[in-house]
DNA sequence: GTTGTTTCGGAGAATTTTATCCGAAATCAT
DNA sequence: ATGATTTCGGATAAAATTCTCCGAAACAAC
């Protein structure tokens, strides 16, 4: 039912990145701090998804991390498939090393036309389409600001 | 997309009691060896089914666990909310706090009709149906045996 | 009562996941 | 060149999950 905080910093990151203008190399700092995870956490989930190959990095200044050519079009499967590794949608619900149509769980039968479902979801989403949906401010990428909540701290 | 190995466990060991003669106690020993899962573990995961009022347990000589009364009618949801914790359904894919019709993320209208059917399907599965499931010798509530793919080991 | 069995409950170890730190390499501007 | 900035890569720490151990309490049989 859930993704690892590594696929979730992951997917949140990549669609953040797909808001901004292509090109520019966003910055690992101001993606954390956009997103409120930590940042040095976020730099290491970062490097996985340039040798991934979704992400080029550029040291130093004017550095930072943009979309490959073509990342845009890249589905949340792809990236997911990444993070929590291969099969991750194979996994059987009750744990079962082998859980197929030959030899299965008593849930497998029922389970398995939802996760179809899943992988279709997760097959059709792409970057382009997540970020289009945040830019209209209709949907959000990050929590609320604490500031609404808590009081102003001065420094 | 996955449950925790804890949960795994707990279902598995449910399932597996049901499938007994009910009112007879099972051992733990038994379980854990049957399902093969570490038993120190096992126990402590159903002392906390004890407590979620799921299971009788008996100390001492011709002791182990049973269902409660009743309990055979439980469905995979109320077991899930006790192993995984209120609320695991109700998460955010994108790992939002809140992520509500009102203030979504990005997945979050395309994610709640999918989460509906698992939380129905969840429902609707009862350690009764699952357990029935298993006699037929139809479906499996463990890995098949090591001892079909290791050679046999003498002690 | 004594013995053997089994769960209970607490403490703690091992593993995995999440998170931090720091020196080095790359890059740009001066 | 020098300095400032930023990612890279490795080591390490913290937290959560999974797993183990052991003494104590409860229970049955003798």
């Amino acid at each position: 039912m859930i993704l690892s905080r590594t696929s979730q910093y992951a997917v949140q990151a990549l669609i953040f990145i797909a808001t901004r203008p292509p090109g520019e190399p966003v910055l690992n700092r101001e993606i954390a701090s956009y997103l409120d995870v930590p940042p040095a956490y976020l730099a290491k989930i970062m490097q996985s998804l340039c040798k991934g190959s979704l992400l080029y990095s550029f040291r130093g200044r004017l550095g930072g991390f943009c979309l490959r050519e073509g990342a845009e079009k890249t589905d949340l499967m792809k990236i997911l498939l990444l993070t929590e590794g291969a099969g991750f949608t194979q996994d059987c619900v009750l744990g079962l090393k082998v859980c197929s149509d030959a030899t299965a769980c008593p849930m497998h039968a029922k389970w398995v036309p939802i996760k179809k479902k899943v992988v279709s979801l997760l097959t059709d989403q792409t970057l382009e389409k997540l970020a289009r949906a945040v830019q209209t401010g209709k949907y959000r990428l990050t929590d609320l600001p604490a500031s609404l909540f808590a009081p102003v701290r001065r420094t």
